[in-house]
DNA sequence: TCGGATTACGTGCACCGTAATGATC
DNA sequence: GATCATTACGGTGCACGTAATCCGA
């Protein structure tokens, strides 16, 4: 068997033309080069190179030979990619959800159950969630719709409602409530990524009327800086993320309103269940 | 980069599920393997393996990389063989020939001016002979018609014309000629590796008349120790295999007469010159 | 006690670099 | 003299083997 090395050096000579600049290229001396192509020819037990005193060159054979260095070369390195790749996905856990909240909320339990592995999260769509799942892009999902596939297994996490924010000058801040309808006028702060809610929002309110913002940082910045409505959302508040001189108004409409799932393969069930036992008692100690 | 030689080593020990008897396929020590395996994980930067005190076996990573590491060694191992080949294709010059005598005549002549390539031959059909020419199986083909493709050159070689042979006391021994009708009743020895001749007997002779050999020493043997008639040619006669206590009849058939031509790739004409000029010398030193 | 893995230690070979030589333009 | 390959020589790292140790059935 011809070793890696010599491959690799065959390859850069192949490329390089002249020992000279092959061995610069390898950070090897001329001599070492040299002589390692006379392994190489010795252990094919073939001629390799055409060499005419000061001038070495590769035959029709050693051209092959090349060749076929190159597919060994591949392989190699695509051995050590594919073997690393899957060490990593073993000590990842990839969580997909489909709106900011819940992720926020059960990835500290996650982080604390599984601490020897690096926890992803991304949010998406619930076809793409459930299709990750099936694929094993992820291993969690959180929907806001109970799937009915047989090969998942699903468990009803937290509910979240989302609110009109307002400052307490504005028109609507009175009000005890509002509809996605009374909304219409209004140019509503968003941030771009809020999962399915952004579906929502396009849904019930006028696209244009939506003043997208791509960061975070933007958005709060905004909201503090003007007058114009945002969203909020009980969870939200919950947590403490409520907003100085701003009033919440409960949105009426069942748009506004969702329940969260869990999910992952039926197969995976029990290797997860740690994520499910926390999340039942925190649905619990939330009602 | 992963060295062969490392890789080698995991694919026995995933083959012996232990190092002791993967260090004695190896025929290297145990600490020896021991080493490489604990260097090989360090390699690839991942654990590969589950390492209970006195038991030492793959984990899902581990197996992975054994079943690229096999791939690498395939590729490798793929390589030395095809290298090897096309290097032995190369010193190796393939004549297939329509039949037996012209190979004959020619091969002394061909080893004579390539004395370091290995010369092999080999009878066939005229069509396998020329799309073997054709995808490089031959480098020279001995035909018994002139192909009219344009990638190949051809020169007309030899005449041969074939004669039943008869005891002298054979009813047929005082003719001056026959023709294969007059061969009709005729049970007749033939060798089996005759080429397209056997093509001119099956046509011109019945099939159950023909009693084919094997060897050579068969047919000899039955020539020599029967009555039987054969066949033999003006050129076997020239060549002194003329045999005793029998007459050669010339058979007046067409059939029985062919000129052979000399074809190689018009790309190779000038590699094989050498061999066209020695055929063109012998042709007009016979006529 | 034996099968099986690892650790410790010493050794030799194989690959490397430097320097010198050879060859061609 | 510049470029490029090869030969010669001395050094070193590394993979190896031997021997000892450890661990579990």
């Amino acid at each position: 068997m011809i070793e890696i090395y010599l491959l690799e050096q065959l390859v850069s000579f192949a490329k390089n033309k002249t020992l000279l600049r092959a061995a610069e290229e390898l950070h090897i001396s001329q001599p070492a080069l040299s002589r390692s192509m006379k392994k190489i020819e010795e252990e094919f037990g073939v001629q390799l190179f055409n060499r005419e005193n000061s001038k070495i060159s590769l035959n029709e054979t050693g051209k092959l030979a090349t060749e076929y260095a190159r597919r060994v070369l591949e392989a190699d390195r695509e051995m050590l990619e594919r073997v690393i790749a899957f060490d990593r996905s073993k000590r990842t856990l990839c969580v997909g959800s489909c709106a900011p909240f819940p992720t926020g909320e059960l990835i500290p339990y996650i982080q604390e159950y599984y601490i020897d592995m690096a926890i992803t999260s991304e949010i998406a769509d619930d076809d793409r969630l459930i299709s990750g799942l099936k694929n094993g892009i992820y291993q969690l999902a959180i929907l806001h719709e109970q799937p009915d596939e047989k090969e998942l297994f699903c468990q009803r996490y937290l509910e979240e409602r989302i609110y009109l924010s307002v400052p307490k000058e504005h028109p609507f801040a009175k009000k005890k409530s509002v509809s996605f309808d009374d909304m219409k006028e209004l140019r509503m702060l968003v941030a771009r990524n809020i999962g399915f809610w952004m579906n929502v929002c396009k849904n019930n309110l006028p696209t244009d009327n939506l003043l997208i913002q791509n960061s975070l940082e933007a958005l709060y910045e905004l909201i503090y800086a003007s007058s114009l409505p945002c969203f909020n959302s009980d969870r939200m508040i919950e947590r403490g993320s409520d907003m100085p001189e701003r009033v919440n108004i409960p949105i009426t409409d069942e748009d506004a309103h969702t329940i969260y799932y869990i999910a992952c393969l039926s197969s995976e069930r029990k290797k997860y269940s740690s994520v499910f036992n926390v999340a039942r008692s925190t649905v619990i100690r939330g009602e």
